[in-house]
Order: structure tokens, then sequence, then C-alpha cells
DNA sequence: GGCGCGCAACTACGATTGTAGTAATCCTAC
DNA sequence: GTAGGATTACTACAATCGTAGTTGCGCGCC
């Protein structure tokens, strides 16, 4: 199961920019961050690594210098707790009701809609396949 | 445009009782966090409603003793402003992305998809028909 | 007609967050 | 060989958060 652990907002972009480069240093963190227009001071940065360390979210290696930061959880399952996490406290649970949100908010068109239900779709024949 | 300020998420949870009782005095906000399962000391609610009414949540009306609290937005805009946020926070403003991820993670049936786009498809029909 | 209670005002307090500075060390390019 | 840049470890610090206690007051009951 190994939840991945709570992160706050500045700890998931930093996250995202480790996941960006797949593995690396606090200045190729910094680096990635940059790119996303968040410039941070080196050593917030490397306060912030910390932190992820100190509650596993990724892992250093000490053995090379500088040190090397690594994720622990893929991107994907990081953002599907955040999501889960989200629905629960903000919609209650209503998946539904979120979505129609977007919908009507429209960051999503019913095109996109329609791509997605495709997708699934195609995912469940793939699926089905598989298994048999 | 009158932007809905940020809650933390304790204040969302006492807007969300509010929101139930419709306005209501601090004991009523009270009960129904309790009906929730959301425990809290009068005073405690207390605190969080003043900090509400301080970032312009709630307005209080202090004419009548006890006071009663009332929101200033609607629960829907509330929501619909963090989940935008969300969005882009955390899904850098991929809402398709999340919604796929829902549908994976099985918190919504294609099914409910599916209905999400009749309701869609129904509002759109009416919509035209009001515009002309 | 004093007293308990419901309620508001103010105070508290440790934890977390975001952001970064300073000290110490090591490596390297003159 | 020495001064400076890179890197890590430690410290800082104000703001916000979650949760609640304490003080004081007015009113209704006995």
């Amino acid at each position: 199961m190994t939840r991945s652990p709570d992160l706050t907002s500045a700890e998931l972009r930093v996250m995202k920019a480790l996941w960006e480069v797949g593995t690396g240093t606090v200045a190729e963190v910094r680096g990635a961050l940059g790119r996303r227009g968040q410039e941070l001071a080196y050593t917030t940065v490397m306060t912030l690594l910390g932190r992820l360390a100190a509650k596993r979210a990724v892992v250093v290696d000490k053995t090379r210098e500088p040190f090397v930061y690594r994720p622990v959880h893929r991107r994907e399952s990081v953002l599907r707790d955040r999501l889960r996490e989200f629905v629960r406290e903000v919609f209650d649970g209503q998946a539904e009701s979120l979505v129609l949100n977007l919908v009507e908010d429209e960051s999503l068109s019913r095109a996109e809609l329609r791509a997605i239900e495709r997708r699934i779709a195609e995912a469940e024949r793939a699926a089905g396949k598989d298994k048999k």
C-alpha cells in the first residue's frame, strides 16, 4: 500500500521538478524549478529536499557528492492520492459532481469528455484481451 | 469577480456546516459539524468563524445575540474556485488528465461519465433555447 | 437580588510552512 | 598555496493553522 506521504504545495513543486529530471542534485532540481518559472534560493531547495527525505518522499544517495536525490513514488500515484484526498475533502467523495463542475467551468469540453470515454473503452478492450 | 478567499481545510469544514444550516449561530454550526462527525470545542468553532469573518468569507449579524453568521459566497462557487486551483497546482491545468485519473482509480465509472455527458448535452440544449 | 450559564473577546501555544541566511568544508584554478 | 565557488549542515524566523483555555458580562431563574 505504501501510501505516499502528504506534501505541502512547495514540496509538491519540488517533487514535480525532480520527476522532470528523474534523478538529480540540488542544482539540477533547482534548474528544473527555474525552467518552470519557480526560482528559489539554492538553500531553499535544499531545505525542501531535506524535508521530503524526512518524510520518505525521496531517497538520497550520499555516496556521491553532490548528493543525488530520487523520488520514491511515481508521479502518477502521488497525484492520484492527492486527487483522492481532494475529492473526499472538498467534494465529499462525489467525483461526479467534481467532473460536472469542470465541464460547467469550461475547464473541460464535451469533446474532451468523449475523448476520455474512448480512451477508457479502449483500455478496457485491451485489458479484456490481456485477461483471456 | 469577487474571488472567494482561500480557506484552510478546517475553515472549509466549518463553511460546509454553515452552508448546511444556511445561516446560524456558533452553536448551530457546531451542531452541524457534530452531525458530520467533526466535533470541535465551542470556542474553536468561534475562532474559526471569526477567522472566516476576517477574510470576508462570512458576514456576522451582531444586532442579534447570539451572533448570526451567514456565508458570503455560494457553496458552488467556492468549490469551483478550489477545483480550479487544484487543477492548476496539481495537474498543471490538465483537467483531462485529472478525469482520466478518476476513472482509472474507479472513483468514477464509465456509466457515470456518460451520465454527465447527457446532463451537459441537456444543459446546452436548454441554454440554446433560452438564448433565442 | 445573587448566581450560574450561555456567549463573546482575548490570549495561548506548539506545529508546520515558506523562505532563506550562516558556518564549515572541500575542491580547484590561478 | 590560496582565494573563491560549490555544497552541505545547521539555524532562523515570521506567518499561518488547528485547537482550545480564560476572562468577563448580562440575563433569567429560584
